[in-house]
DNA sequence: GAGCACTGC
């Protein structure tokens, strides 16, 4: 018990090969299936005594490793065999319009119908979702009698009738302008939150075939930018309609991993905006849907971006489809711009009037006088604020301080000398002044009526500084901290409930009795800097979308205050909008997503959407993918990229999932990729960090890698879930862990094997099937699976000089220089290193740039997994290096050695990635096997860098990355 | 010594 499973599996040393359990029980079975017999068994095996160096030279004598092309023929037959019949059945590749059915077609059609109740029988329930996609939208008179039936049935259901009578008092209700819907091609709706037209749009367009006998031509699909949403809205329709969600009713949805739908025709499916992107991938043409609505466009996120620009080009083909766009007031015209001038609708809002203070008006009520700052700034504000921002928000800085004088002097009318003095003192500090919050929320509580407060807060920082404050403040302020029922109950009377949140309160979190709202003016945004090609997040001004939307958050249940922290002259400056994410985001997978979906050339295409990225962005995405090789010199797709492309994650993500694919180590490669992809499992709960971090360098058991902790967490979570609930919870509990999260991450990795199998890269979907999982508890090999998934994100520890004292490392990247380990790694404090290398998936520019996440690598697998291999004399040193820039002494024949057999690697990876099967394991003496199990080998068996048949340059060599 | 928000047949 307590065992470190790493210590077990790299068992005594030098014996590294003999712990490993796949090999044992598959010698055996190889040898009796006489494939293993070619070379004479132990041939394909070094002798177990050697170690890293010796182990190359075995392998150099050793002439196997070359082979004879009719031998991999041989064992490529072999593999297919295994999967003839075994296919993943597909789904019928039908395209077809709306269309209504002639009469001598009925028969036909029915025995259609007949033959894809049978195929439903026998296919499992995805694939089921996937013919769901391809039902082609054809006539269905019976059906249509049905529906109108129904339909009238339901003015008699008391339950329907009590929600219509809410449903009538909805702004949208009145708007019953389905005819203008279905006389032009597009119409763009705008109006503002809770006019209803999310949950009254598709009724009334289904609602309207009904009635006119032709529900069975109705498809509406409703994209939602968020799961919950799609979700929630789906059950509320439902409701509405006096029905339940799904199971062939005629309202339901579709999220990753989860759906409950519809039945297929005469109904209304929310789901979100990447479903249907993926739809795409099956169906350009969306032949199934009549109506396809996209909802909260304003929102600009990148999903609905590249979606509109896909829809505008489908027109074309898709005569008959019918689009709506719901967005808000604010930017409604510039997507009817967009669509050739389409008609819009306008809903007027439906919340109640909301009183809106700007910052002199909060400092002339309260008297507020700021407090001089006792610490004196360490550098000039110039100098901190210009460091990283960015050219256009500089000028809007420029252009305000510009102002400041003849703004100041037009307050003087207004207010007093005092107030304009404190507003000048504010604006000296560019942090949100969180003595002025408390004086605010303790004026409310005091002076005005009952109702809670919501403050907005740009970040987790600002966050937990007010809670200390209100903390220790004296009555009547108390506030009870993380998210948990209490902030969407009722509080009980005579208690006030005051919300401090981020942006998540603008859209994801509904805290219902909120009538005062507090925006503190600033909005935490990441950013793709071009330049630097580095993503960054920083703390901006809000934009006028969201301070109305945080407004909006006062207004739910009577007429309400809000107060923007942030003067006059800084709200007249203020964007109508965020950038929208398409300009904000690496463009990577976007620019594999448009070629899988075939939508030509990857910048002409980009170049048609709403507000297209920059040259830039698109160039180093471009160029980024050309590097990995998921796109060749024409910007096709490689076969590596094809498969990239397929898998929904990042492609350095892919990478890493086909890769433990074919090293058979799958279920630890999955949850790793699963977490990078999604987010960690861990919480770190306020004031408890220090405990956190504890529990987390525990459970990494000395690996020195943040992606193994994940794995050892989630494995720990496996066997605690086996042993029950209660386990379960305390497990999570002790550990800090969020069972969601681990839930979701377990899904996903569910998908991810599916997509494997799919493509033919495992024999099985169960990704704890023994046969991918020969090498799963081999530490080093796992790290060699993450270089080479995320390689190059590769930086470079300089160790502490400081023998007696241990200092912690600096660390460093090519392209940044000195660079800091996340205080939340568990390498943060580390001042042990065996390697000078890490891997890193996650860097971003905060405070600082930090790595985010990172694993400790050795040069093996570097050498092996990283990129090119070049092999120099230089200054009487015989060096090699991956890619010339990570650099190794070592002699020319070793070198030469690890060439090689790099090389022997890579034309059996891209052989494995162009004909996807799984390398066959139980055949050592196969030529697939020698090459993998020579490289796993010495990358298990290399022990410590003294170990080496090279040494780390020394530092002095490599100080071009300072 | 630090964690805006989302999303994927």
């Amino acid at each position: 018990a307590g065992q470190d499973v790493w210590d077990r599996c790299a068992g005594p040393s030098g014996g590294g090969y003999q712990s490993n359990p796949g090999w044992e029980s598959r010698e055996g079975q190889a040898r009796g299936g006489g494939r293993g017999a070619r070379g004479g068994g132990a041939r394909g095996k070094h002798p177990p005594h050697l170690k890293g160096r010796e182990i190359g030279l075995w392998y150099a004598k050793w002439g196997g490793i070359k082979r004879s092309e009719a031998e991999r023929k041989s064992v490529r037959t072999y593999v297919t065999s295994y999967f003839d019949g075994d296919d993943p059945p597909e789904g019928p590749q039908k395209m077809g319009k709306v269309a209504e059915m002639e009469p001598d077609k009925k028969q036909k059609q029915e025995q259609e119908e007949e033959k894809e109740v049978k195929m439903k029988a026998k296919v499992e329930p995805r694939e089921r979702d996937l013919e769901y996609l391809f039902q082609d939208l054809v006539r269905k008179p019976a059906l249509d009698v049905e529906l109108k039936s129904d339909f009238q049935a339901k003015a008699e259901n008391p339950k329907y009738l009590e929600m219509l009578k809410f449903r009538e008092t909805l702004p949208s209700y009145g708007m019953r302008e389905v005819n203008l819907v279905q006389a032009s091609r597009v119409v763009v709706i705008s109006g503002e939150t809770g006019c209803g037209k999310t949950t009254q749009v598709t009724q009334f367009i289904l609602d309207d075939y009904i009635q006119r006998g032709a529900g069975s031509l109705c498809r509406v699909v409703c994209t939602q930018p968020r799961r919950i949403s799609a979700i929630s809205v789906a059950e509320r329709v439902a409701a509405e309609r006096a029905e339940s969600v799904g199971e062939g009713r005629s309202c339901g949805y579709q999220i990753r991993l989860q759906s409950r739908l519809p039945r297929k025709q005469g109904s209304v499916l929310y789901c979100t905006t990447g479903i249907i992107l993926q739809w795409l991938r099956s169906d350009p043409c969306l032949s199934s849907i009549s109506h396809l609505v996209l909802d909260e466009v304003h929102e600009r996120s990148l999903q609905s971006d590249v979606l509109l620009a896909v829809v505008r080009d489908l027109l074309h083909s898709r005569e008959d489809l019918k689009v709506v766009l719901m967005s808000a007031t604010l930017n409604a015209e510039k997507f009817s711009k967009y669509f050739d001038n389409c008609p819009m609708i306008h809903i007027p809002g439906y919340t109640y009037p909301v009183e809106e203070y700007l910052l002199e008006d909060v400092v002339e009520m309260l008297r507020f006088r700021p407090q001089h700052q006792d610490r004196r700034p360490r550098f000039p504000r110039s100098f901190l604020q210009n460091q990283w921002t960015r050219p256009e928000k500089e000028a809007q800085e420029a252009e305000y301080r510009q102002s400041w004088p003849c703004f100041a002097r037009s307050l003087r009318d207004r207010f007093s000398d005092d107030t304009i003095e404190a507003l000048e003192r504010l604006d000296e500090d560019d942090k949100i002044n969180l003595d002025l919050i408390v004086a605010l929320i303790r004026h409310i509580v005091m002076n005005e009526d009952d109702g809670a407060i919501l403050v907005f807060l740009p970040g987790w920082d600002n966050i937990s500084g007010l809670n200390d404050l209100l903390m220790h403040a004296p009555d009547p302020c108390r506030v009870t901290m993380p998210l948990s029922d209490q902030v969407f109950k009722r509080p009980p009377a005579g208690v006030r409930k005051i919300v401090i949140a981020t942006n998540i309160a603008e859209t994801s979190i509904t805290v219902d009795d909120v009538v005062y709202v507090i925006d503190g003016g600033k909005i935490k945004e990441t950013h793709f800097d071009t330049q630097n090609n580095i993503s960054t997040m920083a703390a901006e001004w809000v934009s006028l979308a969201n301070a109305k939307q945080r407004k909006g958050r006062a207004g739910r249940v009577s007429p309400g205050k809000c107060y923007h922290l942030y003067n006059g002259l800084r709200a007249s400056l203020l964007d109508n909008y965020q950038l929208p994410e398409i300009q904000r985001t690496p463009l990577e997978e976007l620019c594999l997503q448009i070629k899988i979906l075939k939508l030509g050339p990857i910048a002409s295409f980009l170049r048609k959407t709403l507000d297209p990225p920059s040259e830039k962005a698109i160039e180093l995405a471009i160029t980024h993918l050309k590097d990995l090789n998921a796109l060749d010199r024409s910007e096709e797709l490689t076969p590596l990229g094809f498969h990239l492309a397929r898998l929904p994650v990042e492609p350095h993500i892919g990478k890493m999932i086909l890769f433990g694919a074919l090293l058979a180590c799958l279920d630890p490669v999955l949850t790793i990729a699963a977490s990078l992809s999604f987010k960690d499992p861990f919480c770190i709960p306020l004031g408890k960090e220090k405990l956190a971090d504890h529990r987390r360098k525990i459970l990494s058991k000395n690996s020195k890698s943040d992606h193994l902790t994940i794995v050892n967490a989630f494995w720990g979570w496996e066997d605690a879930k086996r042993r029950g609930y209660k386990c379960e919870r305390e497990f999570c509990w002790d550990n800090f862990l969020s069972a969601n999260t681990l839930q979701m991450l377990h899904n996903m990795k569910g998908q991810f094997a599916e997509h494997l199998w799919a493509a033919g890269f495992v024999r099985s979907k169960d990704l704890k099937d023994s046969s991918a999982n020969i090498n799963s508890e081999n530490e080093k090999l796992l790290k060699a699976v993450i270089v080479a998934g995320l390689y190059p994100k590769v930086a470079k520890i300089r160790p502490s000089l400081h023998k007696k004292r241990p200092m912690p490392v600096k660390v460093y990247t090519k392209a940044d220089g000195k660079v800091c380990i996340h205080p939340k790694s568990v390498n943060a404090e580390e001042t042990q290193f065996h390697y000078t290398w890490l891997i890193y998936h996650l860097k971003m520019r905060t405070s600082s740039i930090f790595l985010y996440d990172c694993t400790e690598v050795s040069p093996f697998s570097l050498l092996f997994f990283g990129g090119d291999i070049s092999i120099q004399k230089d200054q009487e040193q015989e060096t090699i290096a991956v890619d010339e820039w990570i650099v190794f002494q070592s002699p020319a024949r070793i070198a030469h050695l690890v060439k090689n057999l790099k090389r022997e690697l890579d034309v059996l990876l891209e052989e494995k990635i162009r004909q996807p099967r799984p390398v066959d394991w139980d055949d050592r003496g196969s030529s697939d096997c020698a090459v993998i199990s020579a490289i796993i080998d010495l990358i298990t068996t290399q022990e410590s860098p003294s170990e080496a048949p090279w040494q780390e340059r020394s530092w002095k060599a490599g100080q071009h990355w300072d």
